[in-house]
DNA sequence: GCCAACGTTGGC
DNA sequence: GCCAACGTTGGC
């Protein structure tokens, strides 16, 4: 079981779409190490969603339920994408500045390298962002 | 709107 | 293979 996170702009594709929307392909990546990540997701990991650019908070949880296939919105076999399924949404949002602001969050992919939209999650960070964000899940 | 941090492209 | 120029992402 490994844990993840996962960044879009609302603006693009939302988290209320993807509560919408249910069983949603995350495609559009073109970036190689966010295509290895997401070529190493299993079905059953978790992940979190982040908006980013105009909320920049982790607003929610998507489950992978279905592992790297070739991306229809690109060309050929490069580019990958999974299919994510809501599950459930953090009930106090976890803001980037409260992530930075967080001593045991500081060593987090997502303050490290800001440009990559397909991160891994440590357990304990991932324990402790669920319980700041209050997520209703399991 | 600006800019830092990356990634990519193409000339040499 | 190097590196300058350019493009993109995403925070501020």
């Amino acid at each position: 079981m490994q844990y993840w996170l996962i960044k879009s702009e609302p603006e693009t594709f939302s988290w209320q779409q993807q509560v919408q929307n249910g069983v949603e392909p995350w495609t559009g990546v073109r970036n190689y190490q966010a295509r290895n990540n997401l070529s190493a997701m299993r079905c059953g990991d978790l992940a979190f969603f982040y908006h980013s650019v105009s909320d920049k908070e982790i607003v929610g949880v998507v489950e992978v339920v279905r592992e790297a296939y070739p991306d229809p919105t690109a060309e050929g076999e490069k580019w990958v994408c999974v299919d994510v399924k809501a599950r459930g949404a953090f009930a106090n949002p976890v803001s980037l500045a409260m992530i930075k602001s967080d001593p045991t969050l500081s060593e987090m992919a997502l303050l490290r390298q800001s440009r990559l939209s397909v991160a891994p999650v440590r357990e304990s960070e991932w324990t402790y962002l669920c319980q700041l964000g209050q997520w209703q899940g399991k």
